[in-house]
DNA sequence: CAGACTTTGTGCGATCGTTCACAAGCGTTC
DNA sequence: GAACGCTTGTGAACGATCGCACAAAGTCTG
């Protein structure tokens, strides 16, 4: 079938590959900077701005102006040359690419304090989604209402799921639940997935996960802090101090 | 010295550059991954796993073995031929690295839900991090206590900072705050910043910011949903349905 | 102690992403 | 209407990352 010429490699980028090739074809790089584009593009729209060239939309956005262009270059030639690009206009196509105007129905699992933040993010923002259900196992929070939908038992979720079509699901539950969780979503037919627990989902093929991780970030902080850190401690004390821990000579 | 190669090229990757190579040079990919290795291994050690082979714990990272090696190669040589890698060991290693043990101080600016859930997180869990300040301008907050943190107002910012010589920021405000409360915090001397306000953040070189955007993931996810819809439409009907909206010509 | 087996560490080519630099194209002015 | 200045769109060089494939180096067995 589809996948003959790629020998014996385990297609590790979760599935999607080959539906995205058939359409055009946009590098994810470029997919993951649209939204940030929309954003800006909207805020300039409201304060009246009608045309921005690729250095001032890039200068904002904090990104290279040839890769700006070069990312708008995929959807269309929507610039004007010697004037720049008409606001309005993009912003409308790049609306469109990201399906903007879809209004995908979400599914929030897990209401603690992250699912609410979610919940009113994308609930109140008209970012193109709406909030159909979220889903928590506990009894208290069940029946309370949040962000104007109600708080269904976990029990529910395929009920919920089925009702509004859901395709799009976010888990927001400890890192104990989410496998568990996200089993019972991809069941329900769901096929794109935000995991915000600090756990590695696997996935059926076709299936597509982010992950968002605070402590990972958090972490990645650290690592560049520590560099600086020590980066700086090398140039005073030119040799560097041995961690010597209990662990240091374990083998 | 070490540049001396390395032409014109402006060091646009916001500073930070030349301290990292003057030590061993981590490559940035595998930095990101380090605290995924670290967090599955600490699950393995508390299963009593005493080794590993590169191909287990990948596939568990999920990500390929061979990425894993090289990932590990970085921080020097600590897995045996013929067995593996000593899980502890192995752990601690990676721990030094990415400075899980040094207990960075942490201040958090904004305390609504995402605020409320990420000092839960970074303060439960010991992952090397202690939330030293809880920021908020909202007077009803101040004064509470969250995950053992008494809220201080906006006020105090640049004192809490000073009082625990925090290093690292988290920014959990409404986006039209965002950008006045970096300000302050790179003024205070906060070098690295986690972003989850929808802006884009304009830092002086040197300074570490990171953003974690809420929207821009769903939104991302949203195109990959909207590319297999379409792949799908493209496959029954052959011909692409044009979007037709108001918009669409506009020009 | 030798040979078979296992697994690391890494050289190398392929791929993806970024940046430069410039020709092509548009509006404006004289 | 021609010449000029500005900005897009993109070819091409570069750099980073990925994944394969294999030699080196260890363990285990008889």
């Amino acid at each position: 079938m589809l996948f003959a010429s790629v020998s014996a490699a385990v297609p590790s980028p979760a599935g999607v590959t080959d539906l995205r090739k058939s359409t055009h074809a946009i590098p994810d790089a470029t997919v993951a900077r649209l939204p940030i584009y929309h954003r800006v593009l909207t805020s300039l729209l409201e304060s009246g701005v009608e045309s921005v060239s690729s250095h001032e939309l890039a200068e904002v956005c904090g990104v290279n102006s040839a890769k700006l262009r070069k990312d708008l270059s995929h959807l269309g030639s929507y610039g004007t040359r010697g004037v720049g690009y008409r606001v309005e206009y993009l912003l409308f196509q790049i609306a469109r690419e990201i399906g903007y105007a879809q209004d995908w129905p979400v599914v929030i699992v897990g209401v603690g304090n992250l699912g609410n933040a979610l919940a009113g993010y994308a609930g109140s923002a008209d970012r193109g989604f709406r909030i159909v259900g979220l889903i928590d196992s506990d009894a208290d929070l069940v029946g309370q209402t949040i962000a104007g939908v109600e708080v269904r038992d976990l029990v529910e979720l395929e009920a919920v799921i089925a009702e509004h079509s859901a395709s799009i699901g976010v888990i927001a539950t400890p890192a104990s639940a989410a496998q568990a969780v996200c089993d019972r979503l991809v069941a329900s037919g769901v096929t794109s997935i935000l995991n915000f627990a600090p756990s590695v989902l696997t996935v059926p093929q076709g299936v597509d996960v982010r992950k968002v991780d605070l402590g990972t970030e958090l972490q990645i902080l650290a690592f560049h802090q520590q560099q600086r850190a020590e980066g700086l401690r090398t140039r005073k004390t030119s040799k560097r101090t041995s961690p010597s821990t209990a662990l240091e000579n374990i083998s």
